[in-house]
RNA sequence: CCAGAGGGCUGGAUGGUUGCUGCGGGGGGGCUGGCUUGCCACUCCCCGGCAGAGGAAAGUCCGGGCUUCACAGGAUCAGGAUGCUGGUUAACGGCCAGCGGGGGCGACCCCAGGGAAAGUGCCACAGAAAACAGACCGCCUCGCUCCGGCGCGGUAAGGGUGAAAAGGUGCGGUAAGAGCGCACCGCGGGACUGGCGACAGGCCCCGGCAAGGUAAACCCCAUCCGAAGCAAGACCAUAUAGGGGCAUGAUCCGCCUUGGCGGGUGCUGGCGAUCCUGCCAGAGAUGCCCGGGUAGGUCGCUUGAGAUGUCUGGCAACAGGCAUCCGUCAGAUGAAUAGCCAUCCACGGGCCAGGCUACACGGCCAGCCCCGGACAGAACCCGGCUUACAGGCACUCUGGAUUG
């Protein structure tokens, strides 16, 4: 029950450990985690100390006024909750917390690109994870 | 048809697919609790159903409701807001109808629009002089004279300066002048008439005119105003835990075992400050210092000065009556109401260049591709104001042109 298993619970349930809600649990993963920044977003990723621990992945929005107004910062959210409710389920690694901060020219970014960057993203991330030496 | 004025409505459509929030329905599972042994409550999963942002949801500028600080009255001193009149409203700084001033040929638009004969301040530069006004040039009388002028006075009609210089025109008058006198216009005051009133008046009387601006400068006058806000507030859960220290803790009377108890005065707190009166709360209260724990859940939370239609009163804002509707119908809380794709539709711009019309500028119609679909996201709820806005839709009115 491994792979094959995984992919079905994640396709039921695609928010893995729901987003994140406290503002602590974001600083947490700003300090220890690591970072990478594309055009339309940066994305980080690290592990949450054990006392807010929780089952399976989990992710967190961010969108500050440098965005844009109420309007424009409430589309960026959504349209990177889409991204993550796709095609998180297959990319996400099960221990790690991810967070995603919108930058202002999301806005003009197409569909497609903002799924090529969240590939090259998250792999870039893998990869130095794996660097470091953590274990997984 | 062209140019313009005013208020109103609207704020893309359809389909596919993947999702979110709320509500109730059906089916299934489960720890627990109640018990009339099968149901109810709680919780999880699945299925299908319904509903789900705005005219400004915005700015947070006013006015309320609601909640907490128990409260009420008076005096003095502060602070803030408003500012023509009359209505309207739960209330307002809103709205409606008028008045006055200004702008426009006009429809209409704009105005913090009380008081400068209570006081203080300020008025640059220019100019001789700018607020107990003022003689630089000029004009005039008189005196002196070396005949060029000079001096003592008078004068606000003329020149010059300025945003502003003792109202304007004419006649009289005078040495020259001047409201010095008169007529008309203007101004101020009063009576009268009209209007609830702001105010208006081609009439009458009085005054020669008594002379700036600024109150979005202080100020004066009139009216109104307690503060903080849903992170209000209430309840539940959690917590070594209703934490600790210091200072102030008055006085009188009675009882009684040197100390305590009871009562009165007083004390402390009481919605801008101080004081007074009533009243309420407290045996503690107030001030300062040190330390600790939270900010999780439920309620508040959506039906309200409600919407639509119609009738009556009113110029209108609006008020009142009747009928219907609100069926769970947005109630989120790192904050749902959407992501992606396709087709259409309106409009604008660009490119290619076809048809019709025209002397020409140009106008109309059709095709293709590309780009753009405004401003902007409920956060307790209403009434307004202000600001932002691609366009579209009719309506009323004004000015001009043409045709009959």
């Amino acid at each position: 029950m491994h792979s094959a298993n995984q992919t079905i619970s994640a396709q039921k349930r695609p928010f893995g450990g729901v987003g994140l809600r406290k503002r602590a649990q974001f600083l947490a993963v700003q300090k220890h985690g690591l970072k990478a920044i594309g055009a339309g977003f940066v994305l980080q990723a690290g592990q949450l100390p054990e006392n807010i621990a929780a089952p399976g992945w989990r992710y967190g929005l961010t969108a500050s006024k440098k965005v844009g107004n109420a309007v424009v910062r409430n589309r960026a959210k959504r349209r990177l909750r889409a991204l993550v409710r796709d095609f998180m389920p297959e990319l996400a690694r099960p221990e790690l917390t991810y967070i995603f901060i919108a930058r202002q020219a999301l806005a003009g970014q197409s569909w497609q690109q903002m799924q090529q960057e969240l590939i090259r993203l998250t792999g870039k991330l893998h990869r130095q994870l794996d660097q470091t030496g953590q274990p997984r």
